[in-house]
RNA sequence: GGAGGGGUACCCAAGCGGCCAACGGGGGCAGACUGUAAAUCUGCUGGUUUAUACCUUCGAAGGUUCGAAUCCUUCCCCCUCCA
């Protein structure tokens, strides 16, 4: 196991607060295998990078020789956290949960290690908890504590209703790293007094308390919002290797070195030497195609990498068209069809005004060659590669 | 319960009887350039068989007017202050 200097070096990366710092050290130097534990929702899992950030660090604490604890918390799926939100959850079945828990298999191992990793359900202890355990666990915590997070704080200020119920989350949540017995807990920056909890009642249950690493929200492609699917500013770590290639590339010069900071798995050496590369003149986007390099290949292997940094340079560098194109047919009009009503039946664009719009803007492009005529018509039976801007690409042909 | 402020296109936000398909910003799209789907600059950003035309849109429904996002009536929804 490596020195525990060394590791709390690499584990401090990316991360935005360790509570104590100190006792992970002092943890660290035990040189045992430590638990460490990360709580998930049982909802239906679509991770994005976003949420690899966590993973990440669940793997690196794999990576030196710790153990991981992947735990789904389909029992406080049925309290519903109620941070932020009012609205009650539909509860899951427990055949939700099961296929929601294979999904989320299948994509957190494209990261973490399967055999190293133990997956849990909270279930299996609060299931089974009398009323009489629960009152006992209840009676560990106060009233007063619970209102010092920050949105009970503000409800209760402004006499907003606060259900007795959703105090139990923060305990259950909490009553989970009794339960493992965890010495690291990890989650987002939101998730910090629950997880403070966490660390008060394994004291009342006279366990050593959890370190708490909690990870920042990661912006999305915009560099300015956290990244998040209804936002539109994200990567989905099930996209094909192309489109995750191009969004990589689609980030800014600077949002790269974030990504590199929290996403990448290249030693903080060699990132510092890339910085210093890119300030003695070399090119950002070279920096920027291994950042894409090495998440494709994390998500979809290196041959994949390979194939989608070298059609991205064909297409975009070299202006090549790409090699499998959608083949579209439309129906004619007469004799053939107008070019601007061609475009929006192969639904290259939105509305024929769009088209004549796209049209005059000289973004249509019909094999290769710029148009702007949009009343050209195109017979009936031909078959052409039609462009409109620099991704949108598909082969028409009019059917008579 | 009382007093006031507001609901405008994907978002924010001007307009307050005709010149409004509606200023400006953001976002998005496109073009140029390039070192890239970075940055920068420029343009576009309701729809319609392709249109100095027509249709739909300014919380909802009515009304006044030659003409309304702009005035009136009723209704719905948000926010602030007082009690």
């Amino acid at each position: 196991m490596l020195h525990a200097e060394t590791q709390l070096t690499e584990l401090r990366r990316g991360v935005e607060d360790i509570l104590v710092e100190a006792d992970l050290l002092a943890k660290l130097r035990e040189a045992r295998p430590l638990r460490i534990k990360a709580g998930f929702d049982p909802t239906a899992p679509d991770l994005h990078l976003g949420h690899t950030v966590l993973i990440n660090k669940m793997r690196q604490f794999q990576e030196f020789g710790h153990e991981v604890i992947f735990l789904i918390g389909d029992f406080t799926g049925m309290i519903g956290d109620p941070s932020g939100r009012s609205a009650t959850r539909p509860p899951l079945t427990p055949e939700d949960v099961r296929r929601n828990a294979e999904t989320y298999a299948s994509q957190i191992f494209r990261i973490l290690d399967r055999d190293r990793t133990r997956v849990e359900f909270n279930s299996r202890w609060m299931g089974p908890m009398s009323a009489a355990d629960l009152v006992s666990l209840a009676a560990r915590h106060t009233v007063a504590r619970m209102l010092e997070r920050d949105d009970f704080h503000k409800r209760y200020q402004s006499g907003k209703p606060i259900a007795i119920h959703e105090f139990l989350y923060p305990l259950v949540q909490g009553y989970d790293s009794v339960a493992l017995r965890a010495d690291v807990e990890l989650g987002g920056t939101d998730q910090k007094f629950n997880l403070l909890v966490g660390r008060q009642l394994q004291q009342a249950y006279g366990q050593p308390p959890q370190v708490v690493m909690t990870m920042p929200l990661l912006e999305g492609l915009d560099g300015v919002n956290k990244m998040s699917k209804s936002l539109g500013n994200y990567i989905g770590i099930t996209e094909p290797p192309a489109e995750m290639f191009g969004k990589v590339m689609s980030v800014s010069d600077e949002l790269m070195w974030r990504y590199y900071d929290v996403l990448s798995f290249e030693p903080t050496s060699v990132i510092a030497g890339l910085r210093q590369a890119v300030a003695g003149g070399a090119n950002p986007r070279d920096i920027k195609v291994r950042l894409g390099m090495e998440l494709v290949a994390r998500f979809h292997g290196a041959d994949a990498a390979q194939q989608a940094r070298d059609a991205f340079q064909r297409r975009f560098a070299g202006g090549e068209l790409p090699e499998d194109i959608t083949e579209i047919t439309v129906q004619a009009r007469g004799a053939g069809l107008g070019v601007a009503y061609l475009l929006r039946e192969a639904q290259l664009v939105t509305s024929t005004a769009e088209a004549l719009r796209m049209l005059q803007q000289g973004a249509v492009k019909i094999d290769g060659e710029r148009i702007t005529d949009g009343r050209r018509e195109i017979p009936a039976g031909a078959s052409h590669v039609f462009q409109v801007g620099k991704r949108r690409v598909a082969r028409v042909t009019v059917r008579g």
